[in-house]
DNA sequence: AATTTCACCGATAGTACTATCGGTGAAATT
DNA sequence: AATTTCACCGATAGTACTATCGGTGAAATT
């Protein structure tokens, strides 16, 4: 084992990777409150004051934070929907839909549990890069819905597909935080869950856009057993 | 305009009361980073010292207004409740059931904006209290969606229930924040949307209870248009 | 009327963090 | 080989906040 010999820029490039990394898990495990140049230089293992070669303040590690966070994301969305229109079936197609975000979320949990946090919280510099990604994947999941066969003619049907999409997105996230918590184990039937929902959330779009599925319609109340 | 003379009693309950309103406040403008002594003193016109006679520290602060707005929200839920079971017919009922939750988060937004935020925040004092507040929603919901006719047999079933019901409480949580921002001006539109969503998935559970709603049940495709 | 209580005050020691500065030695350049 | 560059270091001034302490005057009690 001899220890490859790194040119002087190689090298401040590694430290800078190790720095981001730590801000990542430090920011993950105890919030943005816990986030700190000590903190952050110690485990990438430099001096608090060598943070400052790499960046101008803790702010500049969360923008570049943000932005490889968000490409992450985005990368994770085309592939996503790549995977989703490449399902044989109709049936598989609207499963999948539901099932490959929960999985993507999977993959990078700490990204979701570091948007969820910062998206409420006014005093977050992460903030709007969580709004963003927000918008982004209620974007993707109106995107998706359209996909499954609805299409908003008119202003009120537009606003409707996308406070569904918002919706199914929050469920999405709830779910995903719960598989991650434990609670729920099973990815599938989480997946099976925002299917269900979405069905009905259609069956309302496709009445008003005058067509009725079914046994569908807004008027309908579900009989008592 | 004669000013009431209070008791030396009277006086401190005051001021307590006016230092719980102002940590209250900067709480929701500047989230809990931005809650210090020295604002929440000044904020309630005494000196920074004096707060700790009225709290051991900010943590105790904390901790009263986390029972505080426990007890608003569980009197709110109740309430809520009460009303959901007065109206007339199932159609009403059903209704109901998703627009007096949305109206009561919008009757205390702030509390809702906390929990948000603290709830997935490890650095938080409040999370144990978010997250309380959170599975009492979820229960809430789970309950509400048993009362219209859905009862959970075995345990898929009940674990069915509660993710619907999680899935739901998220969609209903960001909802009301889209009306709070003003992206979704019509309270109506957003319970037509929950009532929609929520219809899909108790289809759902009675097809896995052994019975089919007309139209419904898991192996369907919606048609494309 | 004399005494006690106590909500509030200003001052301040202590803690945690940020961001700058001059110095150092090895890598890079000449 | 001589010189320059620069990633990193320790020291430290500055900032913001917490929490304690002795003092004060008006309310409450005796």
């Amino acid at each position: 084992m001899t220890s490859t010999p790194l040119t002087r820029s190689e090298a401040k490039d590694l430290t800078r990777r190790k720095l981001i990394r730590a801000a990542l898990t430090i920011l993950d495990e105890e919030g943005e409150a816990g986030l700190t140049t000590v903190k952050v230089a110690k485990a990438a293992g430099i001096a608090q004051s060598s943070f400052y070669v790499h960046f101008k303040d803790m702010q500049e590690l969360l923008r570049v934070l943000a932005e490889e966070g968000g490409e992450r994301l985005r990368a994770s969305m085309r592939e996503a929907r790549r995977r989703a229109r490449e399902a044989p079936g109709d049936l598989e197609r609207h499963r999948e839909t539901f099932r490959i975000p929960l999985e993507a979320i999977c993959r990078h949990p700490e990204l979701l549990r570091i948007q969820l946090r910062a998206r409420h919280d006014p005093s977050s510099s992460l903030r709007d890069f969580a709004r963003e990604t927000a918008a982004a994947y209620r974007d993707h999941h109106a995107a998706d819905l359209a996909a499954l066969g609805y299409t908003a003619d008119d202003e009120r049907d537009r606003r409707r597909l996308e406070m569904i999409a918002e919706g199914i997105n929050a469920a999405t996230n709830a779910l995903a935080m719960g598989h991650l918590e434990g609670r729920y184990p099973d990815l599938d039937e989480a997946a099976d869950i925002l299917t269900a929902l979405s069905r009905g959330a259609l069956r309302l779009l496709r009445h008003t856009s005058g067509r009725t599925a079914p046994g569908g319609g807004s008027g309908e109340v579900p009989p008592e057993p």
